[in-house]
DNA sequence: TTGTACGCGTTATCAA
DNA sequence: TTGATAACGCGTACAA
């Protein structure tokens, strides 16, 4: 036979793998998932012909047989920084390790226009059609998508998402650590402070920061947006912040890229950190700890994120129960240069 | 009806809402498609009924019929650093443009045992069922896996592989940016040079770029290996070659991670960079432009690689010809502070 | 303009 | 222990 036909991408089927072992596609299929008896040397001939014929059973015909996909979807805004791609990682790894594939969708660029054609709804629709399950990150898709989603019974995790009926929800812990941040930020002696971040909605993690640092700092602290939360978003909005007299003496920034764009401002106006202008990052990222100075921030858990993401929606998918439907994990104030001088030793 | 049933995670089927619409599937089938003639009362009805029963294709029903997924995969080694982070933006990018969706693997953790039950191949195979072409990079993937995929001609685009029959290849220039790179660092009076970069397979990225350094510094330069290419890495071989006498003038990286835990070693040993020791990297990674001193490195077009990735592998898919099915990207050296004095103002 | 019926590749039930 | 055969959900000739 001709070799090229075998490899063919149309494929071989089950049919043409049960001709050549002389037994019926029902053979062959039990043979290969192990499910019901084969005789020996029949199972023998079975996988013969399935090695001969590089025979692997159509996905699609398995899943429309079985009813499901073995893939697991996720959706983020973008893989720019390192924070969904850590988050990313952590899923990954857990998906693949049960057994299913990861399908990505990053609604970048995707405009969720006010009337007309949803680009965004139209690719989660799709997306949510291949999958056994999603994830998805909180502000990346809109609210009557999400409703939409939970109205599907599609199984779901939200990620850095308010709790919500009918969807498992997960985020790191925001509002405590902000105040911490805050109060640790008060005891250098700073007394004027800004928030700077991008238009963050109601509710979302940025939101939560910027909660925890107002109780603690009241009027002190102004906010200051950022057109995304990028080093470049944050070089510029920082540059306008702290070009002037009214400028504050610390700087806390929604995460850690927002934080280096700001350090980069500051060392263009000549200004010194921490000495002028103290800075602080979120997420603990992997250029915060390379920064000069190094920077002071809140390291979550990313990869964790992503893993326990990963495990409650497989548990979602079999059916089970989720043990905490909404859960907050941890974080930590890490203390390093940027926010001003420890004592050497100093905790 | 209840309404939960109608939404029941299983699905609505073409058949409910060609019966609620007072319709066959056939017509449901053309006036969602658009393929064929449907009356404008008829088509009427037949969205009222998609809409009051929120129906979605079955993807596995139309993969099925249509002999196709509209799905593409990406196979990468992982996704810890910011490089293949971009390529993946890009390629997502693009695929999803086209209308396709992305699935990922990482081939991380999945260890290439010499024998016995290969996870890598199993793990391939299992993406290649599920698409309709597959990026993948050079050596994430076992060589024979590659062959095995050639000869199965599924449409298959490598990155950062050598020219191969039965592929489309796609990298991005090494060995004469390399040479580039060291006569620079030779205009800068250096002599002794080390070249650090983790264990590099023949023909790969890093190999090109060694054979590019040794061709200019021949015996002045000196192989350094690391574990990974990450910072850590970098940071941990960079102590040990950086201790002692026998230490280098310049340290040419694999890439700009290596570079960055370089220049973290060499802070840490008290040696001043450039002044001590010129480190280089390669990449031109967002924290390149951050370090201090600022990175001198070789940038490539990360995400125009998987953006061009995505194309070349939906023409193949199309059954078209690609232009030029071995294709290298330019790259562009980078001179920042990193690897030595220059005169302000200078070029 | 619409409907019938077959094919896509599996899985799994039920007889044999 | 094995083999027919009915789903699974959809696209689409072909006939009407």
């Amino acid at each position: 036979m001709d070799e090229r036909a075998d490899a063919q991408a149309g494929g071989v089927t089950i049919y043409e793998v049960a001709q050549r072992a002389g037994v019926s596609i029902a053979t062959v299929s039990r043979t290969l998932r192990g499910t019901g008896p084969v005789a020996g040397a029949t199972r023998e001939k079975v996988l013969r012909a399935v090695e001969e014929l590089r025979f692997t059973p159509s996905r699609a015909g398995v899943s429309l047989a079985e009813g499901r996909h073995a893939a697991n979807g996720i959706v983020f805004p973008n893989l720019s920084g390192p924070y969904f791609a850590e988050v990313l990682i952590g899923y990954e790894e857990v998906t693949s390790e049960l057994g299913r594939s990861v399908v990505i969708l990053s609604t970048k660029g995707r405009e969720p226009t006010p009337r007309g054609t949803d680009a965004i709804r139209d690719a989660v629709r799709e997306l949510a059609g291949r999958v056994d399950g999603l994830v998805v990150f909180g502000s990346t898709v809109p609210g009557d998508v999400v409703e939409e989603l939970v109205a599907s019974r599609l199984p779901l995790v939200l990620i850095s998402h308010a709790p919500m009926p009918g969807a498992v929800t997960l985020r790191s812990e925001n509002t405590a650590s902000a105040r911490a941040l805050a109060h640790h930020l008060l005891g250098h002696g700073h007394a004027e402070f800004a928030f700077l971040g991008a238009p963050y909605a109601t509710g979302d993690d940025v939101d939560l920061r910027w909660q925890g640092v107002r109780e603690v700092l009241g009027d002190a602290v102004q906010p200051v947006l950022t057109a995304e939360y990028t080093v470049e978003s944050g070089y510029q909005a920082a540059l306008r912040l702290l070009r002037g007299a009214g400028r504050p003496r610390a700087v806390i920034c929604s995460d850690d890229e927002v934080a280096l764009g700001t350090i980069l401002a500051a060392e263009e106006l000549g200004l010194s950190v921490p000495h002028d202008v103290a800075v602080t990052g979120w997420d603990d990222i992997m250029a915060a700890r390379h920064a000069r100075p190094a920077l002071t921030t809140v390291r979550q858990p990313m990869r964790e994120l992503g893993a326990r993401a990963a495990r409650a929606l497989d548990a979602l998918i079999a059916g089970l129960g989720v043990e905490d439907a909404h859960r907050t994990l941890d974080t930590e104030l890490i203390v390093r240069g940027s926010c001003g001088p420890h004592p050497p030793g100093g905790h």
